[in-house]
DNA sequence: ATGTGC
């Protein structure tokens, strides 16, 4: 990998910078980003890792970095990258690095009628949604499934869960997909599954969590008032995703494919494809091939799987809530969203209409208000985006454009992107000091192990808020509210 | 992100 892309890029004024089509790019790249947000983030890899996609095969109009963005494994974090399925014979690429390891890593918004003065008492409560929700990296406290339950649930999604008792009817047309997406076969590998049947209804560790929070600043009255929302109130965000099972379904794929191409003097040449690519973590298959069509099947599986984890976790939050709250206590859900995930939608771009497959790895759609997938309540505001912050800052709802669709093939970020790698954040940062600060600001925070307090601290991250300026200015989406967090679990 | 390595 080389910095070249310096040489290259031009700040666009509107939020974004461009770094134009060089060397063996197809598209140009751009990065919601601007010089001073640029200079506080050093590390030239997630870039340069753009860059690198941008040659990928089928890719059609930009190659795009959300304003969180940051080094990820092949893709960056952050990143939007939309190919052609009708290129060529077998069609553009679909790349399993572009959807990351926790495939279909997502967060559930949860909505209540009542605001922090109900909760009798705060302490309790946190300690009770921690003895509840299961978190950390043991994997233990998962739902005991059969094989059968497994494979409904890796079909079904979240609708599959509602029959096996987990979650509301009112639930599904508020989800992202309605909680389902379409797998023929399931065919995840024998690993995956037993990987899956003890970790149902497990937050993980990691950036994922459950937080109980309060709506602060409202930005957006209109939308805010649309979905039910106002300031105080108390809200939920579960964040977690597909857990071991959709992590071995990208392992399993990875490595199949990279093993499909060999280092040549342009890169990683796969000899059957023609594909050449800059990096082997880019390892890719066209998605009409027999490889890709197994992946794709596979990673909805493991999106499923993530979709129900989501329902399993609410159905646990709302146990605690109802018993710790009573009539209070009912939470509903106003949105559900995947970060990582790929998905073959229809868009513009340079004014005609193309079938991609978006690969979205920390990025969140944002569909306008008229797109036939988002639910008819949303019809006036656009879907809302929900984009978690850091455990101290805070974090947003955002929503899509009232009608028609971004730049950036719909999307937006996803958080508040790392600033400092996990290594970095554990050396500088103390989780014990963050613990005590956070609670001397009336958070109460459950965590498995001090050294993740320590490497999702605040500091850790970029500020969020900044993030939701530039994602703004970039025209992607519109902020709606911020909130608070009141309560933490972290895995 | 991850039964934190192949």
């Amino acid at each position: 990998m080389d910095a070249s892309w310096r040489d290259h890029l031009v700040d666009e004024g509107d939020g974004t910078m461009r770094i134009k089509a060089h060397g063996a790019m197809r598209v140009d790249a751009r990065l919601v980003t601007d010089m001073g947000h640029m200079m506080r983030h050093g590390d030239d890899r997630g870039p340069e890792q753009l860059v690198n996609t941008a040659s990928l095969p089928g890719i059609v109009g930009e190659a795009w970095a959300m304003a969180d963005w940051h080094y990820g494994y092949g893709f960056p974090i952050g990143g939007v990258v939309a190919t052609d399925v009708n290129e060529g014979e077998l069609g553009g690429a679909v790349s399993p690095g572009g959807v990351g390891f926790d495939i279909n890593c997502g967060v559930r918004f949860l909505a209540l009628d009542a605001t922090k003065d109900d909760i009798p008492n705060l302490k309790k409560l946190a300690g009770r949604l921690a003895g509840r929700i299961p978190a950390g990296g043991s994997g233990k406290g998962g739902v005991d499934l059969s094989r059968q339950d497994l494979n409904e649930l890796l079909m079904g999604g979240a609708s599959a869960a509602l029959d096996l008792g987990f979650g509301l009817d009112s639930d599904l047309p508020m989800l992202e997909s309605k909680g389902c997406l379409p797998t023929q076969e399931a065919n995840v590998s024998q690993r995956a599954v037993e990987r899956g049947l003890k970790s149902l209804g497990t937050l993980g560790s990691g950036n994922h969590f459950l937080e109980l929070q309060t709506v602060g600043q409202v930005v957006d009255e209109r939308t805010a008032t649309a979905w039910g929302l106002h300031e105080h109130q108390l809200v939920a965000m579960i964040h977690s995703g597909s857990r071991g099972l959709g992590h071995q379904v990208c392992t399993d794929h990875v490595r199949s494919l990279e093993s499909t191409y060999r280092q040549t003097d342009q890169g990683w040449t796969n000899d059957a494809w023609g594909y050449t690519l800059a990096d082997r973590q880019l390892a890719a298959a066209p998605i009409h091939s027999r490889e890709g069509q197994a992946y794709l099947d596979a990673m909805n599986a493991a999106a499923n799987f993530a979709f129900a984890n989501r329902a399993v976790l609410a159905e646990r939050l709302r146990t605690v809530l109802r018993l710790e709250l009573g009539v209070d206590g009912e939470a509903r859900t106003l949105y559900d969203v995947a970060h990582n995930i790929a998905k073959v939608e229809d868009h513009h771009v340079n004014g005609k209409g193309c079938t991609c497959c978006v690969h979205r790895k920390g990025a969140t759609r944002a569909f306008g208000g008229d797109h036939p997938e988002v639910a008819s309540v949303f019809s006036t505001t656009g879907q809302p985006v929900v984009v978690p912050g850091d455990m101290g800052t805070g974090s947003w709802v955002m929503a899509g454009p009232i009608n028609g669709s971004n730049q950036a093939f719909g999307s937006s970020c996803h958080g508040a992107g790392r600033a400092l790698s996990r290594a970095q954040a554990k050396k500088l940062l103390d989780g014990k000091t963050l613990k005590r600060d956070l609670e001397n600001r009336g958070i109460r925070v459950h965590a498995s192990t001090p050294n993740v307090l320590s490497e999702e601290a605040p500091d850790a991250y970029k500020n969020v808020d900044d993030v939701i300026k530039l994602t703004q200015r970039a025209g992607l989406a519109r902020p709606v509210a911020r909130m608070n967090p009141l309560a933490v679990i972290k895995g």
